[in-house]
DNA sequence: CTCTAAACGAGACGGTACGTCGAGTCTTCTA
DNA sequence: TAGAAGACTCGACGTACCGTCTCGTTTAGAG
């Protein structure tokens, strides 16, 4: 069923995703389909992520900016060259009117991939490439989170050198020896 | 209608925003609002926008990170505080499965709030409290982008510190005297 | 849509007469054959009583023996021989779940039907064939009742020896001379 | 099983009446009342029957006429004022669209309590209170059958005075003396 | 006193139809 | 003559029962 309901998501996107659709595409009945998602929106997102169960993984060579823009690049060039962008962005779209598909779409697709760079980052802050004081999340919003921005508004450029620009600006901040000195980041 | 239709979108938010329910509120018949409204999208956003005419203004103190800091602290705010955080969001969200409405989103509501900021930053540029490498398009969405994701994925708080920690984290990367140089930002 | 609804009812008969089949032979929706009939039992009997609106009329000789039984042997041979039969009783059946539609049948299908007889009857019962102080609506349910008595229960044989013995069995005892002496029969 | 059928069928009649609610109510499952009941209509029919089991038996004081008028008169009474009439209404109902039902409720509900009349009325017949010629199963649809016509059109009174006017038009009718000479009724 | 075979409960499942909602189109009638 | 009123088709919604189909799990009768 999660086959058929990622072929339909795939094939129509969001707005042709229909939970008819679905049963007749899978052979399933709708009184199945609703016993196991409560609405399209979760039933979409698990069929998506279902079929990407591959998350980008961060190279580890010792140098985080370097690594950075490594997954930064890979990252971008998913959602601008696949189908993966404008699934991803419509999922995150309808989430927005879906309490249940937004919780989901957080522990489902965000907080892995975001756990990702969390840990590159805070294995550099260990190495004192990063500052003790700096807040990670905060760095990984000006990195993912700005670029799944323009994903969703779809106007500014998503390639490889803004990718390279996030990275500058933000590592430059964060390096000790640079910026002023801040409280220490909140435990998370 | 406007009116009537940005009543409905705040009380009953893009859910229950229907092009019956404005017209049974507003007094008009469907026909009329189709003729003047491609979709429901654009009607919901261009009642939105009228509603909330006012664009937040950018403080001038000449010290650009005070002055967007400022700035940054009200947006998150106004996200966070009123309707029009959940609102902006369903907009937004609503979008990604209909071009017109993105279109018009990106024309009403993306741009004259983007061009404030950008015209911050170009100032401080020609002042030269900001590299003249640097793209002040990233450097936005780094800002009110990376705002516009927490509130996006409902996840992460916003708040004051959270705006501060975005500006410290970038104003340090961009200042003339830190960091790389790096080629010219392109011409926008 | 009544022609839709009363091609599938004499092809299906009631227990495959759906709103759904209605619309899809029809060209109508749901939507519209709900706003006018409240209930698909309603719908069935009215598309039926609109294609057989002819009324088995009453003949009229004078001898109201005669005319009964020539009323009731035709009365009879269209229960056995034709769609009729079936319809009706599965019509008079649905009824009995359905108080809207029992209704519309007494309506629709019993009250003219019905009045065609005791009309008859009164006309002999003024003719002094038939004893004034007989009830004849009660000489009408043991004549035409007892027919669709035989319908529904679709047993006994409905047939013209039996039409003419309920008239004998009937007509000897409510002609004068013959009989008890009963109170007058109420007044309808 | 059957007492949690018949109070299903007593409770919500027989268009609240389903397998599942059978099922449920009684802690059997689907399959095994599948097993024992084709329908659902028989599966009714046979609960309710096996709770009323009690048939009205004919009084016997050698007067036809009064023995026939006492059994109608608490026939009428039982369908008038008990759960009894409109249960037995919805039976014959469902009927008509269900041969399997309908060859049951004729074996389990008609035949036992027709034969009941037809005794009484073949015993008068022997003992020439009643004419040789007469066709007792006609007279029988002429008194009990009339009465069944009345509860299933919901119509007209179906009172005492209804069965003693039943009983006079048709006793009249059929004693000696009174009447045409007809070929003697067919042998049953 | 076991062991096995039938019967049974539980309930998932595909399917048909239900009755409802809103989208978007199309008159028709009014101001 | 523009626009309100509202009927209409269409597609999808979420639900109810249907009748079928595994699954364990009793429960007896046979060994």
């Amino acid at each position: 069923m999660l086959a058929a309901a990622d072929e339909l998501l795939q094939r129509e996107g969001m707005a042709g995703f229909t939970m008819e659709g679905v049963a007749a595409l899978s052979g399933a009945s709708k009184v199945t389909l609703y016993k196991w998602w409560a609405t399209k929106g979760v039933l979409a997102l698990e069929a998506y992520s279902a079929s990407v169960n591959h998350i980008l993984s961060m190279p580890d060579t010792g140098d985080i900016e370097a690594d950075v823009l490594a997954h930064l690049k890979t990252f971008v060039g998913l959602l601008r060259d696949t189908a993966a962008g404008k699934v991803t962005a419509e999922l995150l779209g309808a989430a927005q009117t879906d309490p249940e598909m937004a919780a989901a779409f957080r522990r489902i697709y965000l907080e892995p991939r975001r756990s990702i760079g969390i840990r590159a980052l805070r294995a550099a802050q260990e190495r004192r490439q990063i500052r003790v004081d700096i807040d990670l999340e905060v760095v990984s919003d000006q990195l993912w989170g700005a670029c799944m921005y323009r994903l969703l508004t779809g106007w500014q450029p998503l390639d490889d050198a803004f990718a390279g620009r996030l990275v500058t600006n933000v590592m430059c901040g964060i390096k000790p020896g640079n910026g002023r000195t801040l409280p220490p980041a909140p435990e998370r």
